[in-house]
DNA sequence: CCTCATTACATCGTGTACGATTAAGTTGTG
DNA sequence: CACAACTTAATCGTACACGATGTAATGAGG
């Protein structure tokens, strides 16, 4: 019979299924997969959906602000931001007190999906029948390794 | 003064820093970041780094098999696996047993891969400074809306 | 006033993700 | 045996991620 101590300390340590970093890409990629349905319609991918509730909240904001949010570099974001301007959802015009900078708003119809938006948080919580409360103990362990991922790369 | 009562029942649904799915993306990108600099030696990604995670516990395997346990469909196995094949650390011939599969197999390079790799976990553990049994709660809470999210999608 | 380092974005190249389609092989059924 | 249904990979198009590089604007020091 198998040894059956702490996973920690016995076996493999380069057992697929023990590997946190595995378990955080399979999540990652599972749970954005059942907002993909809920956004389809309103026309927006999941960092796009990111990124207008980062406007959502703190609109008018530079790019710089964007990017230090969510932790994206000017090469993803600034696609990103000329899809979503493309759609007809967010301007961004320079700043005139600083030519360098973009200043980028919510259009009328940028600010309207937002209340498409507002359902999202409800809906994907039914479709992962998980419990509230649960959901914030993974947020917080989550929090906890980006912390210590940030500190540590 | 603004409220402080529990988070889930008051103030903002949208708030970014609410969100469980914006938690998981930076946790993932900001964990693998970590990854980065220890895998770069060794010439993988970390989506490589997972497939040979995967090849040494079960190689030679279908690439299906691959696609099933990573959760990945051949359009991005594909190429990935040619990557692979095109440095030398796995081959992949038809299955004469049944043309249409390609069994994943280790070259020798392949498997001498594995003992630098054998490193990487405690290097990252160390790099995180987090305790091991936090680290075994995440990845128990991760099981849990990983099985979750594939049952709502 | 004039460098020169810095800052804010944009662009490019490589490598995933993923839906959709295609092509080839296999299998069940009449 | 014929053939439709299914399975396995490959390919294509779009959209991130991210390192590296380029460019224009800003600001600090001489």
């Amino acid at each position: 019979m198998a040894t059956t101590t702490s996973p920690a300390l016995t076996g493999n340590p380069l057992e697929l299924e023990r590997q946190v970093c595995f378990a955080l890409s399979v999540a990652s990629r599972t749970v954005l997969s059942v907002y993909r349905p809920l956004l389809e319609p309103m026309g927006l991918t999941h960092p796009q959906y990111l990124v207008m509730l980062a406007l959502w909240q703190h609109a008018p904001m530079p790019v710089k602000d964007v990017g230090a949010l969510l932790q994206l570099d000017s090469g993803t974001l600034s696609p990103l931001l000329k899809r979503l301007e493309a759609q007809g959802l967010v301007t961004r015009p320079r700043n005139p007190q600083d030519e360098r900078a973009l200043t980028v708003s919510l259009t009328p119809r940028g600010q309207a999906l937002r209340e498409q938006a507002e359902r999202i948080p409800e809906q994907v919580v039914a479709r992962l029948g998980m419990e509230v409360a649960e959901l914030e103990d993974l947020h917080r362990a989550l929090t906890r390794v980006i912390e210590a991922a940030v500190a540590g790369r």
